[in-house]
Formats: C-alpha cells, structure tokens, sequence
DNA sequence: CTGTTAGCGCGTTCAC
DNA sequence: GTGAACGCGCTAACAG
C-alpha cells in the first residue's frame, strides 16, 4: 500500500502538445465528435498513452458543458431506511435501468444530507424525489433555483415538478372494499410515518391536517372512503419490526379489531408475527392486508393479500421521464395503478361466519 | 405541468453587481469561509433572492477547487442484482453513514455502464469497487490514471488500491470444520459466480485458475482447506431462486450429499427450500450452511447455521477510508473478520446417527 | 474586511 | 481537417 499518493496529472494541452498538435484537435480525437483523421487521433492517443493521461476531466467538461451526466436521487433521511423496503430498491431499480441506459449516474442524496446540504452544492442536471417527505417544498425549491429538473415520485402536484404517481387512495379503497364485502366492520390501520417525526404512537384524529407525507395520506383517505372510522397506530417506518410492535398494540385493542390494514408488506408481515405471537389464527381470527406486493419470497410463508404496484415501473418512469427533460423535451406526467391480489390472509369476519 | 422549462440562471458575478460587491466577496458570502461583513453577507444574500439565484453552480466550484464532494461506488453489473443482496445493502450502509457524514454524495455505477464508461466521465473525488469481477483491473487502471484514490472491498492486494479485506477462506473453513465435526463427509457447494458469465453451470474442477471473483475464490479455498474434493454448482447470482435451481441440482447427485455450503445467505434460503420440496428434514437429512448472517427475519422461519461477517462495518471502514485519503492522509488497509453462528440448520450427518 | 487579478481544464465557435 | 482564441462560473491568492 505504497502510492496512494495522487500524481499530478497530465491535461489535454500537454498531450496535445506531445502529439504535436492544438488542444481543440486533442479534444476532438478524445470525444470523437468531431472530424479528425484516423493518423491524427491515432497520434493523440499515443501520446495520451505516453504520459499516461486518462481522458478530459470530467470537473472541467462539466463546467464546459453544463452537463454533469449525473441524476440525483433524493431520498429519506437515512439511506439505510430506505434501502430497507424492497419497494424502494425495486423502484431505484427501475430509475437506474433508464438513466443508467442513457449514461447517467445516479447520485444517491438525502434531504438533510451535508452540512449545508447536498442538494444545493452536488453537482447534477437533474433530480428525482423519492418517498418525499416534510422538506419536500424546501427541497423543490432549491433544485428549482439551480435550475434544475425536478421529477417527484409519488408527490403532491406542484408548480415545476413532473409527477410520477401512484392510485394510493383508490387502491387502498379497493382494498378496504375488499374487507368490507368479506363483512368486516371493525378494521384498524398501520399508517407509515406521518412527518419526519417519530412515530409508535396512535394515529391522531386529526391526521389529515397533521400529516406531510403524501403517500400515508393518500392511503389513509383510500381506506376512510370506506370506512369513515377507524383507530390505528403510526410506524415508526416500514419494517417487520415496527410492524410487529404496532401489531401488537392494536391486537390488544377492545375490541380487537378483525381486520388490519397495513401501509406496506413488510408492515403487514410484522403485524402478522404479532398476530401469530398471540397464538391468532390467520385468516380465521383476523384479516390483514398489505401494500405494495414486494416478492413473495419475502413475505413467506404467508400468501399476504396486498395491492401490487408496479414498482420497477414507476423508477422506470421517472427515469426516462428526467433523460427526456434533459433532451429538453416535455414528457407527461403519469399515474400508475395497483392491483388487488387476494391471498391468504384475509378471510369472512369472525361474527359473519 | 407548465413551466418545467429552465430559466436562465443568474450568475455569481450579477449578484454581486446588485449587491454592489467584487465577485470574490459575494463568493466568500456564500461559502462562508471568509471574514465578511454581517451587513455585507446580508445585501449580498438579499440580492441572490431578487435575482433568484440559488448559490454557487456546483460544475464551477468542483473545477475550481478541484473536488466535487462526490464519492463513486462502483458496484456489479447490474444495479439491481447489486441491490437485491441485503449484504450489499447493509455495506452501503456503512459506506453512506461515513462518506455521507463527511458530507459527500455516492455516485452508483456500474463497470460497464454507459457508452465510453461512467468511470471516466463521471465526475467524482474518489472511488470504492465493490463486489470486484473481472473488469476490476481494468477498472483500477482507469481510475487510477485520471488520479483519483480508489478502495476496494474484497479484492486482491493490488498497488496504488487500498483494500478493506473479509477473512473469506478462514471463515469458510471454519464453516466446513463445523461440518466435519458433525461428522460429514459428503459436501457440496453452491458457489457464487466465478466471472462475469452466466453460471447456473456444475463447478468446473479448475475453478481455481478460471475464476476471476476473489470473493467466491477465497471462499472456495477455504473449503477445500478441509474437504480437499467436494462437487459442486456455480449459481447465476446470490439469489434465492439460483439457490434452489443449484439445490435441486445438488440433491439430484447420487450420492445424494449429507451437507450443502452455500456461499450467501440468500443462496442457503434457496437451497433449504429445494431441500423441503424434496421432502427432507433440516438438520436431520441435510444439513445446510450459509455465509454472510443477513438479517434473521430474511431466513426465517430458518435459524440458519452461517457465517456472520461485518458488512455494515466493512462498508464503514471502505467510507473511512475515502474521507481519509481525500484529506491526504494514508488509512491502513484492514481486514475483517467473520463470526459462525451455529443455528439448526446443520447437525450430525446421517450415517454417525 | 474588501477588491483585483488570474486562472482551474476544457469545448466550442470561428477562421484557415 | 486543423489551429487560435475565448470563456464556462467560480475561487485562491494576494494587495489594499
């Protein structure tokens, strides 16, 4: 482990000037858009080779250009969290699918990152919101002041953002339905978090005002069109574990409510530890139901009924949504839909049966 | 969805102009850094809000200081792969909580990403290779020559890289001396890819000079340290569905073998199911060893016998690693080391029963 | 405390 | 097909 030490590095105007040739014709032969002749290029690149140069910086071609060839990815607080939920990786999936096709990096941010904050001093042409929280106005408004692009995955609509979104609401009112027709009438809820904040305490009555994040939201009206009540407990984020302790909290409810209602899978598979934990026979005892449809795998050995959304194709996207803005066209914004799958977890309430 | 459309950017210099300062002043008002005048930094500010200017363009400062406050991850093929191993993920971890706490931003790549490659076009300070294959001298050598200080996780001692190591063969071969102990005799291994190309193949008896991935070379040493022979599969990637295709395989081979190393946890999971299609009991007919100690509640309802290595700290010491070079100082190389869990997956082979 | 002076390393006009 | 000049937008030195 001797030289990690950074030699200084050759520019274009010494490799130019080895070659015997401008720099604007060294530039050329390296980016090839240009016309060169073969020998010329040829000599450049043996020179470059000389003196061991390994291409234009890409600070300065940057600069240059304007262009960056990076996309930011904003994300929640804390990266770990959000690579927790497969849901996540499944969409940065597709967003790395698109972008990555058409050469771009991805720069994985989050919102309070950095002392002054990444968002303003990160070099990129573009960025996407993901799993938008409280900041996300704040975060907007800075992308929008550096003049840059501004896709947001799953966001309120606002004035110079390009919307990829998701029926949370009509998907969860088809899942409450589901419930409903299955007799239900006393459901509870495992809400993502609200806020930036905490978490683990029961669902305020006021929710609606109180909340900042637009996915929690949107489900939980999706779920009060059905049922216009009904008591619940926030995560502290998506995980089995906070499912299970928000399951076990609910479960000691009186009444005990039939059916449960989680915001995630991994939400629902903690809820259905809980419940197993209570020695609750599923789907005899209670019901519970899901949000997302990650990979069967991952919920074994349950058969979790839950709404499927089409993950990838979100990141795909919004994606291609910001290689499309970058081209300085101006695609449209889109709304992808869920479906119901009925699994094995959600069965006739107790008293109709 | 009006104006997505990006308005002409003031400048640093016409702020200060409205400001009434030298371009410099301004400068030092955003940054910070400099003894400026509260009044000042106060007109200089107001200005850029009447102007709409959102700070210093990150493209001109990265030139000009010659950093960009971004480090690059440079991870396998396909980011989704990449993602899809909670290994990887918990590593990734550790890198942004050091890296990100030193307030650069991770830039993901690929090896093979983009047309002329990412890894000499994006911009970037530093680089760490993860989950190195056969393009990692390659990879080392472009990076190198454009100057920048690269890490490495799991990669052979190479010079000007610094490597942040995992006891891979010891660990493995405490894992297959467990094994022995338990008076097994009939191993074998569903290994990790061995190069970039497919798998799903049987191994190949002269892995050791075909295989190109230290990480699965070191584990299959490790291996043979104790079982000098052993048959065994190359899976198509640390997945579940590989580990059951490369299960059912092994189980199929006459004689059928008393124990299966599998070299990840995801592949074990795979290898385990395979195991109960077939109708075996764990431990009792086969028993089964994994590598890597993934969260539990992945494995469950498992408690599987593996070899819990420090992702998350491995992915820490990799992010230390960088903030340190970048602050010009030369870290120490290190190695990890793993720990065995003995769950119940693996017990007596059958014929000492 | 503030202004002046020079570039950072390259890509892009134009001419030739 | 090639070279000369200019400036992308900012910041590090210094001088005042």
């Amino acid at each position: 482990m001797s030289d990690l030490a950074i030699p200084p590095r050759p520019t274009l105007a010494a490799v130019a000037e080895l070659a015997g040739v401008s720099a604007s014709t060294a530039s050329l032969a390296f980016s090839g858009s240009g016309p060169v002749s073969a020998a010329t290029r040829e000599r450049v690149l043996a020179a470059a080779e000389q003196l061991g140069y390994g291409g234009p910086d890409p600070r300065a071609a940057a600069l240059r250009r304007g262009r960056s060839g990076v996309v930011g990815v904003v994300m929640e607080d804390r990266l770990a969290d959000a690579f927790r939920d497969p849901i996540n990786v499944a969409m940065l999936d597709g967003v790395a699918d698109e972008a990555g096709a058409a050469g771009a990096g991805l720069l994985l941010l989050t919102e309070s990152g950095g002392e002054v904050g990444q968002l303003t001093s990160a070099p990129m042409d573009a960025a996407i919101l993901v799993g938008c929280s409280t900041r996300l106005d704040e975060s907007v408004d800075r992308l929008r002041r550096r003049g840059l692009p501004v896709v947001a995955i799953e966001a309120d609509d606002r004035e110079g953002v390009l919307t990829i979104g998701l029926d949370n609401r009509e998907a969860s009112a088809a899942g409450a339905e589901h419930l409903r027709s299955l007799g239900h009438t006393s459901v509870a809820v495992v809400a993502l978090p609200l806020d930036g904040t905490g978490g683990g305490t029961p669902l305020p009555a006021d929710w609606e005002s109180r909340a900042t994040v637009h996915t929690t939201i949107e489900r939980l009206r999706g779920l009060r069109d059905v049922y216009p009540d009904f008591p619940g407990v926030v995560a502290t984020g998506s995980t089995i574990e906070a499912g299970m302790d928000a399951g076990r909290e609910l479960l000691a409810l009186t009444p005990r409510p039939t059916a449960i209602v989680a915001q995630s899978d991994l939400l629902a598979v903690g809820v259905l530890r809980a419940a197993e934990e209570a020695g609750l026979r599923i789907p005899h005892d209670l019901s519970v139901i899901g949000f997302d449809g990650i990979r069967p795998e991952l919920v074994r050995p349950w058969d979790l009924t839950t709404l499927v959304q089409p993950a990838q194709e979100k990141g795909r996207a919004a994606g291609a949504a910001v290689v499309r803005l970058l081209a300085g066209e101006t695609p449209e914004p889109a709304c992808f839909r869920c479906a119901l799958h009925v699994g094995a977890t959600t069965g006739p309430a107790p008293s109709v049966r």
